[in-house]
DNA sequence: TGTACATCAGTGAACGCGCGTTCACTGATGTAC
DNA sequence: TGTACATCAGTGAACGCGCGTTCACTGATGTAC
């Protein structure tokens, strides 16, 4: 068959958004070409009219999922009444649903540690999302702009992504309620 | 050739020590017993005298590599005076050193995303280590011993985590001394 | 003390399955005439 | 307007490699006599 103008190319993007949530849901390893063919209606010959091969996809699947979370953090603190922003930010990270949502979530808990295992360019595009969500709550966070705050910033990150992943690997619990509940305290302390 | 009486059993355990630190430095995917077989200087067909599977082996490799978090915490503890007892478990978990040697360190930040994606048996093994470091930050933080206190522990736990984990994904670089420092302060406030 | 046998941790070839990758083919539609 | 051809996204069989697992075998040493 012949198809729109642009129809190989909405396919490419079907198949990259499709990996990129697969990706944070079940790692790296967790990606397979005809798995991900399959999710998306296609067979798996068809992948290398796409991709060059399973890695360079999950290498752009990668940079795919690392985008816009800092996007959807702004979103949040823009709808906030002043002095609430950081909160925003906060509050709509450390929840059950974002817990249980892997696939449409924060790649940072989700695929941390992988990427530690990864190469320099994985690392690299890692730092790079990181020092935009750093910007972020720079921007949001009451009080001036100094060294001491990127330097709050950072600790507010780093236990929001702390709080989510031990959320996560401790599933749906009293505990996991627990750390949420901490998490948002001590994000905002 | 015929060996001493527990010479098959410390076979076993080397086999188990060896896969609990390959369990955090490449996570389950990078577990193969061929391999793990001649890191122990032995040959792949010989692991089935020691494991039912691979599968079996990974388990008890998880729960070898949950022992002794909360002991090396406790350790740190009892060595440093009154009053900087929760600052000796914070400086000596968000260290390079830490950072650099993840087969040998805490199995949170390394496998927590993992675990999140395993099964129940694994998330419970999971959240009893959680509740023994949660206990363990209680018993030498300063102030009474309330459910504040417990929800601090927690949040001190999961700064630590998140910061340990971004520290990693970063590499060795100056934005991962940065976060190190930072969850330092944070874990500590 | 010496000899034959039993034991059993470990060896390494072989097997089968899953998965990434290749490739000849399909068939619907646009285009040339 | 109608017909023949070109295009090309997608199909699905086939291949090869890696890896988990099996199994007949090895060979050093303890034990029985």
């Amino acid at each position: 068959m012949r198809y729109t103008k642009d129809h190989k190319a909405e396919t490419r993007a079907r198949i990259l958004k499709s990996a990129s949530a697969r990706l944070r849901d079940r790692g790296f390893a967790g990606i397979g070409v005809a798995d991900l063919m399959k999710q998306v209606g296609l067979t798996h010959g068809g992948f290398y009219a796409h991709f060059k091969s399973r890695d360079a996809l999950i290498g752009e699947a990668f940079r795919e999922a690392m985008k816009g979370s800092s996007a959807r953090w702004k979103a949040r603190a823009d709808a906030a009444p002043a002095g609430k922003k950081l909160a925003a930010i906060v509050e709509g990270y450390l929840t059950a649903e974002h817990r249980d949502h892997v696939e449409s979530g924060c790649i940072l808990p989700a695929l941390g540690a992988e990427v530690a295992r990864a190469g320099a360019p994985s690392r690299r595009i890692f730092a790079a999302r990181l020092e935009e969500m750093i910007a972020t709550i720079v921007e949001y966070q009451s009080g001036r702009v100094t060294s001491a705050a990127r330097e709050r910033a950072i600790g507010t990150i780093a236990t929001m992504v702390g709080s989510l992943l031990l959320a996560r690997a401790t599933g749906d619990t009293a505990l996991s309620a627990e750390i949420l509940k901490a998490g948002r305290s001590k994000a905002l302390s």
